[in-house]
DNA sequence: GATAAGTGGTTTCATCTGATACGACCCGAC
DNA sequence: GTCGGGTCGTATCAGATGAAACCACTTATC
């Protein structure tokens, strides 16, 4: 693989996958989501859907599943199932949402916030070790245009397209 | 969805999933993918897997199928598929390889051709649409960030993490 | 040439994913 | 109160994925 795979221009209107920005993050994304899911599944029998939920009822505190869903972009069948696994390991606990029979709050448990407060520095680390020789400056810059790359890709979905 | 996850600063040491770049990426990588996909899938009723061997087959011209998995980064059993239903459609041939009888080499049939010269404007098109408003340096930078984070996940792989 | 080891591709299987359908429940209109 | 439409979460099902076993063939070694 090339190291620089911009460094052969291409003509306008000319498609090369290594240089097609869609293909590139895909692959990137998935190298990197391919690396930390084993780590967590190794280590410590987590589905990456499950750090997640962990994730951010350590943040956020109790929420119920629809706002772990909004939260966390996931399909609320993957939150549903990532919350069982959960539930069973007691690592959150469950409760009857005062207001909504239908809904329950969610929350970390201690031993839960326990193995929070061990995975995230190592999580931290990964971030860190992919990050490294990279300036602050680009890191941002990097999150921000992500950022756009998402926004603009809901939007062309809602309107069927740039054609 | 923050428009900028970025504009709550987080302590060193501090997690916080919307600042997490390998969550970020996945995030919108999988907008990206899913949008792309879709499209491909409705308007010509072809995979992700299917259109990259394409691709590649039309840049390189004949490739086995140990050679677009080099290309392309995919699995040999989703190459193996794409291919084998590129086949069933009539858009690439097959011919066997002169030196090694276990091989196949894989080329596009006129058909399979002018289908890529139908599909690349689109894709083109997404990619423009998804950079709109992102200065091309911006663009730039982003895809060079991109391959070292994927080189940078390669190397973890390899060395077994961060710790 | 026979045997062992390696490689190109396919098949199989266990898993993950998300679309759809469903049951339970809430709320507003009548 | 009850009827209809909406929302929360679960169950079901079809399609995609990748690890591992497998077959066919090649290459190296004896």
């Amino acid at each position: 693989m090339s190291p620089d795979g911009d460094s052969r221009r291409t003509q306008d209107g000319e498609l090369r996958l290594d240089a097609y920005l869609p293909y590139r993050l895909s692959v990137a994304s998935n190298a990197v989501s391919g690396l930390i899911a084993r780590s967590y599944q190794d280590r410590f029998g987590l589905s990456v859907p499950q750090w997640r939920v962990i994730c951010v009822l350590a943040e956020d505190g109790g929420l119920t599943q629809g706002q772990i869903v909004a939260r966390t972009v996931m399909d609320k069948v993957t939150v549903s199932r990532a919350a069982q696994e959960l539930l069973k390991r007691h690592l959150v606990g469950r409760s009857d949402h005062q207001a909504d029979g239908r809904s329950h709050v969610l929350a970390l448990t201690q031993e839960g916030a326990r193995l929070h407060v061990e995975i995230a520095p190592l999580a931290l680390a990964y971030e860190a070790a992919l990050i490294a020789g990279l300036a602050p400056d680009e890191v941002a810059l990097l999150k921000r245009l992500l950022t756009r790359l998402q926004a603009a890709a809901g939007q062309l979905a809602g309107d069927g397209g740039p054609g």
